[in-house]
DNA sequence: CCACGGCCTGCAAACGTTTGCAGGAAACTA
DNA sequence: TAGTTTCCTGCAAACGTTTGCAGGCCGTGG
């Protein structure tokens, strides 16, 4: 029913591979016979069929985009971001969701590889030597985790998180909290090593509490915990889990930021809207969505190319933050912070 | 590179077509020789290429799934329901994004026709007449707007904002404000008319405000209009924009659900989070999701199918909502709630 | 006037499947 | 045993493009 190339070839009088030419290679064909061509394929609604030229070329003109979680909002600007750059050199592309799955992300990088050019993998969740073997089968971006040997982008979170730190010590805090993220997350660990050795650094104790569903609930569910550990401040995983903790802290009694400081880090949309408005770390998402398709597509067909990108981040205060306690205002036990630090050692055997 | 149906053929001794019809008529196959060809095509690594088999039989198994926002909360839980569903039929999604703009929708629907077997629409911001004869290009299946001649998904929001406008009756409340959404929006249009014959039936004032912005941002910007118009209640077009008008009411000074109460529609997962509580409209979207790609699927090839599916909401009480003004407290002037009125006039002309 | 390039266009072979048709073997019916 | 059905498999023609190759035409230089 849809016109075909034979169909124009016919009602312009020349053979198809004129037409062919008028399409993928228009410096070939005369500017006469091109525009009486085009012509005639406007006018049949003509639009040449993607899947017979992707057999003869290999290429589909699809990028698959696999997020932890689609319903994060860290993640809708980095997707249209990553939308817009791939449509504007005629790509379209697969977003996929893995529920933080790592079996379920191993399952959708397999079942979208014959399908698609390439796969931009934010946020893996799997481990890198599955990701090594996955980039045999398909060229791959990796997003949110440092791989030697594979193209990747990352944000500075280390750099974010030893500037919260210093914040939160600039404010007198010295009791510290880190609210970790999911297991399997490479931005998690990065965070958890540059916020111990900044805490190290000032000589604040930092307390590690994980790994945890990096969502609301996530967050909330760490309150008590919070509490019972007795820090004045703590650095969240993500914009999320610092708001859903905030909202626990608040069900426990417990104010920010008056008598806690709470940073997140993403610096999502929300976080400018909450009671009181989140100090975050700013992570340029939408920069690495437009990175990540610019990498996939440049290397054309010669693999190797291992470009490695990392974005800035920048820390932007708002209210959730305020001054510690007093020099004569001791809190609490070591006994409980020990506990807390328990939890350092269980994960880093993870 | 990849391996082909030819070297599976030859690798288990048959000819090609037998190795075809193991995938895709495997009852057409002897159980003993497709198992042999299953083993091969297992070592191999064999995937069918679906480029090929879309050439032929003119189904990509890909389904188009376009929303007005994909960073409104309100639309991840439907597009992952309806990726799921979708996948287990072995098909997939390309979700892409209008940013609420008409202009591009159409774009996009046409681009994507001639990739996929179908498109799902969600929320369409065009002209019904636009989509209708978008509807002769590409099978379509609408949700979020009823439309004779099509299959379509929508939710019983007018039931839903009866009920809420009941409920603020119930609590004392006289004058209401209902916040409306987007231009174009048929929920939008859909909720005001059921609104305006609840509050007429009840005997109550019902101001609306609009078009807006369904984002947070929107229901902040509106939060000076609301507290000049003297309302003491406020049903907004969704969870985003009444908890934005919280927000903007607090920085006003008023208080939620002290001052003013508010009732959001959608029940998004935040609406559980924020302070207070959400009262809401909660609507079942990752049924939606579901229904519409069994829609789309479901009339094979024969066009003229056009189901109209209306999924049922429920009133969700939180703590945004209380009791109203005592019997004795007038609040305010007729004249701006005729201000605000005046607003449903030039709404009503869009 | 001939030889030689440079443009442009046509020809035909791919690309990896699906599928209608036909044929052969085995199993059943009469 | 012959005829008929059932089950399975092979054959070959599509599907709509792209692209290397070859040839025709025209203009230029010798």
């Amino acid at each position: 029913m849809p016109a075909t190339i034979r169909d124009v070839a016919r009602e312009s009088g020349v053979h198809i591979s004129t037409v062919s030419r008028t399409f993928s290679a228009p410096h070939l064909v005369n500017p006469e016979t091109r525009s009486r061509v085009l012509a005639c394929a406007e006018h049949l609604g003509y639009r040449p069929n993607r899947a017979a030229r992707a057999l003869i070329t290999g290429r589909t003109h699809n990028i698959g985009l696999i997020v932890a979680d689609i319903a994060n909002p860290f993640f809708p600007p980095l997707i249209k971001a990553a939308e817009s750059q791939a449509r504007q050199r005629d790509y379209h592309i697969f977003v996929t969701d893995t529920n933080e799955d790592a079996n379920v992300e191993e399952g959708l990088v397999r079942a979208l590889a014959k399908q698609v050019d390439g796969v931009l993998l934010c946020s893996p969740r799997m481990s890198n030597s599955l990701i090594e073997q996955l980039s045999r089968e398909v060229p791959l971006v990796v997003v949110n985790r440092q791989l030697t040997g594979l193209p990747t982008v990352v944000m500075d979170v280390a750099q974010g998180a030893r500037l919260a730190i210093e914040h939160l010590r600039g404010l007198g805090h010295t009791r510290i909290a880190l609210v970790a993220g999911p297991r399997g997350s490479w931005t998690s660990r990065e965070i958890r090593r540059s916020a111990m050795s900044a805490a190290r650094a000032s000589e604040a104790d930092l307390a590690v509490i994980g790994p945890n569903q990096p969502t609301e609930t996530g967050g909330m569910a760490v309150a008590d915990q919070i509490v019972r550990s007795g820090v004045t401040a703590v650095l969240a995983y993500n914009d999320l889990m610092a708001i859903g903790l905030i909202e626990g802290l608040h069900e426990l009694g417990h104010r920010c930021p008056q008598d806690i400081s709470v940073v997140g880090i993403d610096d999502i949309a929300l976080s400018r809207l909450t009671r009181p408005k989140l100090t975050t770390v700013a992570t340029p998402t939408a920069a690495a969505g437009r990175a990540a398709v610019d990498m996939l597509l440049a290397h054309g067909d010669d693999r190797r190319t291992t470009a490695q990108v990392t974005l800035q981040t920048e820390l932007v205060i708002r209210d959730s933050t305020g001054p510690g306690p007093g020099p004569h205002s001791h809190a609490d036990p070591g006994g409980v912070v020990a506990a807390a630090l328990g939890d350092v050692a269980s994960y880093a055997k993870e």
